[in-house]
DNA sequence: TAAAATGAGTCAAACTGGTTGACCGAAATT
DNA sequence: AATTTCGGTCAACCAGTTTGACTCATTTTA
């Protein structure tokens, strides 16, 4: 077991974490800017994908930023047709957010890259260290969800 | 093993670790603000600690910054007596960053809400979780250190 | 049914954290 | 002696974000 008592143990793990992600986003990073897009339209694109038909007030919970900043790079996905945003039947004030076929596919296309990277890492690190991986991100995942 | 193959796996470990990573960062952001503190001055003083006597071009690496975004931060870190700055013996252009006592004791303060954070998740997702998340996390890691 | 609240969208001003580019001075290397 | 390296600084600028104010349509409520 890590010893988390141990400072140097517990340098290593946050060092892991923190250029892990890194790596993990810079695959993506990169991928955008040769389309000129940011991340917050990935991340947009992802959580559509994920939550069909969230409402744009959903999104923002997910993405955890004010509407202002969401504005922008949302209505410019809604332009080149790769979102759709539609108002809900139940509820005429709410838009509820899907991808095109278009925005489908690129959504697909961004993934794509970030599971490759992760499928060399896991051929790497094996079948028990990614379960204990996503076990342990998703546990950090749920003190955030109760956080706020 | 995860299937990677599958899309809305790949999409849940996407997720996990998107919110993992922010769940972790939140607690260390949150105590920063306080001080009226930034992200970076976190990463200057953790990577002193973790290397004390690193230089300045090697704690750049490290960061993946310009020398101009580290500046005005390193420079208050010095400022308010958390970081020396002490020229090289062996070669006086090179500066070579060590905590103060005081600095030490931030370092420390604001790793130990992390490790609070991740000392309970580690409880809950047990040994195996938390070696496998490690190793992947490392094996991440090292893909960008490759890619640099 | 009138008033209040909600969901979405927009405009403007400001701030943060970063960039590129041009320098400088001291020290080391060639 | 010339060049390179390390650290530092100034300036302009840029992206992404925030806060705040406001509108409009619709739904909820009192």
């Amino acid at each position: 077991m890590l010893d988390l008592k141990n400072p140097a143990t517990q340098q290593q793990a946050m060092e892991a974490f923190f250029f892990g992600y890194q790596a993990f986003t810079a695959k993506a990073d990169e991928m955008l800017e040769r389309r000129g897009l940011s991340r917050v339209h990935q991340r947009i694109v992802f959580f559509i994908a994920r939550y069909p038909n969230l409402s744009v007030k959903e999104l923002l919970a997910l993405l955890g930023v004010t509407k202002q900043a969401l504005n922008i790079p949302l209505r410019q996905l809604v332009e080149v047709h790769l979102v759709n945003s539609v108002a809900s039947e139940t509820d005429k004030r709410k838009r509820l957010l899907e991808l095109t076929d278009d925005g489908a596919r690129f959504e697909q296309s961004l993934r794509r890259e970030q599971v490759k990277l992760l499928e060399r890492v896991f051929a790497e690190a094996g079948e028990t260290a990614v379960n204990g991986w996503l076990a342990v991100n998703l546990a950090l995942g749920k003190t955030q969800v109760l956080a706020d």
